[in-house]
DNA sequence: TGCTATTCA
């Protein structure tokens, strides 16, 4: 109970704060008005009191993301529970929650018990138990559906950006309308898109739950099938549309002129170079020139050719300045996108495609777009990614262009014909046609999919890559013998880590191994970006050999990750100053140790750890032999031996693979087995995060 | 022997 002094104290709080929030309220509602979305409200209340799913496609700017809880919030189907709101980012979730907080005159998330606006990310969450609009992350909703299957506190749930077609989207949306059709008839979907072309989500929402046994596409053909469309319904399906309203929605966008080349070129770089000098020799500032690249290597040769060139321009010009943009990019650099450039300066942005989706560059007029990207791939054969340079899709471009039309109208040059353009893919290829599904079929079973095959796929994925997943959670004895999900595979399913890294932690939990915290520390660095800051020159890389020196281990990059983590944790005084100085990405290490915390807390939770453990002060000789047998245990698979040529074959399919540059077991004395986490093809076979393994310890996992 | 598109739990 409280006193009646506190809730005298807390009234006035309130009262002088709501005024604030009720004052900015009022300001916000005249710029709400004005979007799109507005005046189409009564239309979407309408739709979804007399249907349980929404498919609302508009393009940025339209405010559907703000807008649509707030319409939804005070219907009479929604009265008792809340609205969760899915975001594919982290950053996206928190500013959207801070936003519709503001402009429904509420305070944020956990600062008050009166919020009625929350948010839910990992390793950050802002609730209060009157929280009634909460957004979150797609990974964040699939982990609160492995506590409640049936979402039960929730009468619906909005899914964002449906287009980027994450497998998590995939998931969900195979979920809920699982959910729709069993336990929670009552439960409201609203989908919504950045592209027009909804029929896909359309059919797939009406389709009756067991579908019609479709043959999937067959996998590993060269280039895939890539020209198709990227769904698995057919015309004949029967439709039930009755329970399914769709809406388009206008955005707010510059009109944006795009301009071809008349002949392809094979030298992009070259293209690019030659367009950027035309805008910015052509063109009034402001005005700022956004180029979409492929990657850091093409990115930082470009960079260098502009300011050679850019030296040689007379004064009659503005200046030029060259900002690269990728997500390996220390963070105080990313940071420079977003400062106003000097008096009479152009800003050059070079950029990979985080600018597509998860950075917006503000003040770009111009966008050049050379018509690539690197895609992942994973190859179920090999068991290998590849990450190869493709062209984009469509509406990728369209995107793209789209950068250009935010602020004012804009121009884009595409670095390829408008012929090429049209053989483009429509739409980029579903993330679940292009992963491994271990972790996915890990997450069906573990919310009580038995049958895999049977689930609602919006794009089924080729039978060939599902039974791979089946077969390799098998060999981690996550599934039993009947493919129902075993003890281990439920305690794997419940850690934020892939099925391989979770069996690695549970071995090493074992009375026989006892090595968890020693794992976790290693699990922690190989689950975040890689935690050495990147070196280009020859000089550099003598420089980071001697001030890592003391980290290295002979032993291969786990005992080295190992004992980065145990340095950094042990200084107590100032962690970014060491950092920098055995130059480690200081950023890299804060993941670690928010990963660390957490996984620790969830092995205490599940009694693999117990509460009064601590670290060992000295990782000596057999510890470190039991450390490397537990991921022995999770990656059975990626163990190569030394042949008589001087290469590495892997035992199984018996492949070359060369050890990553990264390593630090590049260009050092060959050993007779190396094991590794990740089998990455770019220019050639590649293994990274490698150390030696002795093939007596193979024997002795196999007995 | 020479290198990592991008998110997320």
């Amino acid at each position: 109970m409280e006193s009646g002094a506190n809730i005298k104290r807390k009234r006035e709080d309130d009262s002088t704060g709501r005024g604030h929030l009720q004052q900015k309220r009022i300001k916000l509602l005249e710029s709400r008005q004005q979007l799109p979305i507005w005046h189409r409200q009564k239309g979407i209340r309408d739709a979804l009191r007399e249907h349980n799913v929404l498919i609302l496609s508009g393009e940025t700017g339209s405010g559907k993301s703000t807008q649509i809880p707030q319409f939804l919030l005070d219907q009479p189907w929604c009265r008792s529970k809340k609205i969760a709101v899915t975001q594919p980012r982290r950053v996206a979730a928190i500013s959207l929650a801070r936003r519709v907080a503001e402009e429904m005159g509420t305070p944020l998330g956990s600062s008050s018990p009166a919020s009625k606006v929350g948010y839910s990310v990992r390793f950050d969450e802002s609730t209060s138990p009157s929280t009634r609009i909460k957004f979150l992350t797609e990974g964040m909703l699939l982990q609160e559906m492995l506590r409640d299957k049936a979402l039960s506190q929730y009468s619906c749930v909005v899914v964002d950006e449906v287009h980027e077609r994450s497998v998590n989207i995939d998931l969900i949306l195979g979920f809920l309308r699982q959910l729709q059709q069993t336990r929670r008839k009552d439960l409201k979907v609203v989908v919504m898109s950045a592209t027009a072309d909804v029929d896909s989500l359309r059919r797939f929402f009406a389709a009756k739950l067991s579908m019609p046994e479709e043959a999937p596409p067959t996998d590993e053909q060269p280039g895939g099938a890539d020209d198709e469309s990227w769904d698995g319904f057919s015309e004949n399906d029967q439709l039930e549309t009755t329970d399914i309203a769709t809406c388009h929605v206008e955005g707010r966008q510059y009109p944006v002129v795009t301009q071809y080349l008349d002949n392809p070129t094979d030298d992009v770089i070259e293209a690019a170079l030659h367009r950027i000098f035309q805008i910015h020799c052509k063109e009034p500032t402001p005005g700022d020139v956004l180029v979409f690249m492929t990657g850091q290597e093409t990115i930082q040769a470009l960079q260098k050719l502009i300011e050679d060139l850019a030296q040689g321009l007379t004064t009659d010009y503005p200046k030029m300045l060259v900002l690269p943009l990728f997500a390996a990019l220390p963070q105080a650099a990313q940071q420079l996108i977003f400062q106003p450039p000097p008096r009479n300066t152009r800003k050059i942005i070079l950029t990979t495609n985080i600018a597509e989706t998860s950075v917006t560059v503000p003040g770009v007029k111009y966008v050049v777009d050379t018509g690539k990207a690197k895609v992942k791939q994973f190859r179920n054969r090999l068991g290998l990614d590849s990450l190869l340079v493709k062209p984009i899709s469509q509406s990728s471009a369209d995107q793209r262009k789209g950068r250009a039309g935010r602020e004012a109208a804009g121009q884009c040059y595409r670095l390829y014909t408008e012929a090429s353009y049209k053989t483009l893919d429509k739409d980029n290829k579903p993330e679940i046609l292009r992963c491994d599904l271990s972790q996915a079929v890990l997450t069906m079973k573990a919310r009580g999919v038995d049958d895999v095959l049977d689930f609602p796929f919006l794009t089924p994925p080729p039978q060939e890559a599902m039974g791979k997943a089946l077969l390799q959670l098998l060999q981690l004895n996550a599934l039993a013998e009947d493919g129902k999900i075993s003890t281990v595979g439920r305690k794997i399913a419940r850690l934020p880590l892939t099925p391989a890294l979770g069996r690695v932690i549970l071995e090493a939990a074992t009375s026989d191994m006892d090595c968890l915290l020693e794992v976790i520390d290693i699990v922690a660095c190989l689950s975040v970006e890689h935690i050495f800051t990147a070196v280009d020159t020859e000089e550099g890389r003598e420089k980071a050999q001697i001030a890592r020196s003391q980290l290295l281990r002979r032993e291969g990059d786990h005992l080295t990750y190992l004992a980065a983590v145990q340095a950094y944790a042990e200084e107590q005084s100032d962690r970014r100053r060491w950092a920098n100085e055995h130059m480690i990405s200081h950023r890299a290490m804060q993941s670690v140790m928010d990963v660390r915390k957490q996984l620790t807390a969830q092995c205490r939770q599940a009694k693999l750890l117990l509460q009064d453990q601590e670290v060992r002060a000295a990782t000596d000789e057999a510890t470190q032999e039991r450390i490397l047998k537990c991921f022995l245990r999770g990656y059975s698979t990626k163990v190569a031996r030394l042949c008589p040529d001087g290469s590495y074959k892997t035992f199984t399919g018996n492949q070359t693979v060369a050890i990553h540059p990264s390593s630090v077991l590049f260009g050092r004395k060959k050993v007779e087995a190396i094991l590794y986490n990740q089998f990455v093809y770019t220019n050639k076979a590649y293994a990274r995060d490698v150390s030696v393994v002795q093939l007596r310890w193979l024997e002795e996992m196999l007995q």
